[in-house]
RNA sequence: CGGGGAGUGGCGCAGCGGUAGCGCACCUGCUUUGGGAGCAGGAGGCCGGGGGUUCGAAUCCCCCCUCCCCGACCA
């Protein structure tokens, strides 16, 4: 039988394709741009959340939550705010069976409904700074839709903060981009990623500066993973939110805002799948050890549920798979399509010898193990599955990233990777030429990798990429 | 919105004037079970919609609808 999946090689989209509904993790929705995330898409986001959440919080943000649904007027009061997401807004016209004498738009964003109430809440200095974060879903119209990536209607969180100065409001945009994104893509998703500045047609529509996480998916291509925006002092104007200082005179706040999506359950599929399916780091799997009882027998049934039960007492995520009326070869490769980092397979032949076999996913070696070190060896796969994991992803990148000086080798080297290039050979009008030849500059960063005070300091690189 | 394709069981497709079929999946039974098992039996389709041509239309003609792919925007 041939695998279920379109060889990478062969049509990378389709692959993706293929492992969304290969392994379960979504389906397309009735209404063209949704989607149905089914249980084991669901159980990784929410192992994402809980992550970010307990990030999000240790970063002093707290969580709070507010309506779906958003004056038209509001979103006009900030005119490039507007001008960004008046093409992609879904708005309502009628309600209780009557036409709305405002139309009401399902948000794109909550920027301008939660500053209406950071207006009404920040009064003094003393409420400051003020840090709210919140789990929401957020509707976007497009007109290519791809699962995860790209959809009409995604969830999130979106934090929004006010600062009494500037310099604040920058620290704790980069706080969140360093110790909340960057840290979770690494630690938790165990993909690497470029942080760095976005170019001035790439940040936010209201922002003054957005900054951004950038990873390598397996084809070559960029993929922006996470955003955090100094938003300055444009939204503070736009909807009155104003606070005495210290000294007893009237300020705008500094404020800032950040996101991340159900994109990153798309980042990790393309960072980390193989021709087999699903790769998962074991801090995200649903299941991080599937215990496969290889035929019917007492004997083998026993050992099988032994092992999961010293792996469970030891916290980790363990199911017996014991279906043994469905053929052997059926349950590996659905597993295998899953993602589950570690397999341990327990047949009578080798239960004889007072062994079991190991696999880990990631690299797809069989290894015999005696059966009382069973749960320990799992253990140690387990941690070496998250790093290695990591390491092939860098080790990609560092491999598909080249050097360039000028914008024809950007673009040729960007067919298959990032292309490196000093900014001052691109400028604003380069960025143009770069879009015509269907790549664009991901973000600027130092020579050395590190983040940039502002995007006109000078000896800045762009990373130029395609992206999705 | 510009260019290109396609609509036929759950999914993927064939059939292109004679009244609908294949693969996978599904159901039942038996045999299997160490890498997507085999055999037998079975269920499931206003052939995208409307109109026309014809003795007869999934098939030919006209109109409409929808979806997919490629371009400009995008967490």
């Amino acid at each position: 039988m041939a695998s279920p999946l379109t060889p990478r090689a062969t049509d990378f989209p389709r692959w993706y394709q293929d492992v969304i509904t290969q392994a379960g993790l979504a389906d397309n929705g009735p209404v063209r741009g949704t989607m149905v995330i089914r249980p084991w898409g669901y159980a990784i986001w929410e192992r994402m959340q809980a992550e970010l959440d307990a990030r999000i919080k240790a970063a002093g943000a707290e969580n709070a939550y507010f309506p779906l649904f958003i004056p038209e007027s509001y979103l006009r009061r900030e005119a490039e705010h507007v001008e960004g997401f008046s093409p992609e807004l879904a708005v309502v016209t009628h309600g209780g069976g009557r036409r709305l004498e405002e139309p009401v738009v399902v948000r794109p964003t909550s920027e301008t409904v939660i500053n209406s109430f950071f207006a009404k809440w920040v009064q003094s200095y003393r409420d400051l700074p003020l840090l709210i974060n919140q789990w929401a879903n957020v509707v976007r119209w497009e007109l290519r839709p791809r699962l995860f990536l790209r959809t009409s209607e995604f969830l999130w969180q979106e934090g929004h903060t006010a600062h009494a100065t500037e310099a604040e409001a920058r620290v704790y945009a980069l706080r969140i981009l360093r110790d909340v994104y960057e840290a979770t893509m690494r630690d938790v998703l165990s993909v690497p990623v470029l942080v760095g500045h976005k170019t001035a047609r790439e940040r936010f529509a209201g922002a003054i500066r957005t900054w951004t996480c950038e990873a390598m998916m397996g084809d070559g291509k960029a993929l922006q993973m996470g955003t955090s925006h100094e938003l300055g002092q444009n939204f503070a104007r736009a909807f009155g939110i104003q606070f005495s200082s210290e000294s007893g005179t009237q300020e705008y706040p500094w404020q800032t805002s950040w996101g991340v999506s159900t994109r990153l359950v798309g980042a990790l599929i393309m960072a980390h799948g193989d021709d087999a399916g699903l790769r998962l780091p074991p801090q995200l799997a649903p299941l991080q050890v599937v215990v496969l009882v290889v035929r019917d027998d007492e004997g083998v049934r026993r050992a099988a549920e032994e092992i999961a039960a010293e792996l469970r007492r030891t916290g980790r995520r363990v199911r017996v798979d014991d279906a043994v009326d469905v053929s052997f070869g059926r349950r590996s490769v659905d597993w295998e399509l899953k993602g589950v980092p570690v397999r341990v397979e327990v047949g009578p032949r080798e239960l004889a010898a007072g062994q079991v076999t190991v696999v880990r996913r990631d690299r797809q070696e069989k290894r015999p193990v005696p059966v009382g070190a069973a749960a320990a060896e799992v253990r140690k796969d387990l941690l070496k599955v998250a790093v290695s994991l990591r390491e092939e992803a860098a080790a990609r990148q560092a491999a598909r990233t080249v050097a360039v000086s000028t914008r024809e080798e950007a673009a040729a080297a960007a067919a298959d990777g990032f292309a490196v290039l000093p900014w001052d050979a691109v400028g604003v009008g380069g960025e143009l030429e770069l879009a015509a030849a269907g790549v664009s500059v991901r973000c600027l960063q130092r020579p050395d990798g590190t983040l940039a005070e502002s995007d006109d300091e000078p000896g800045l690189v762009a990373v130029v990429a395609k992206a999705y």
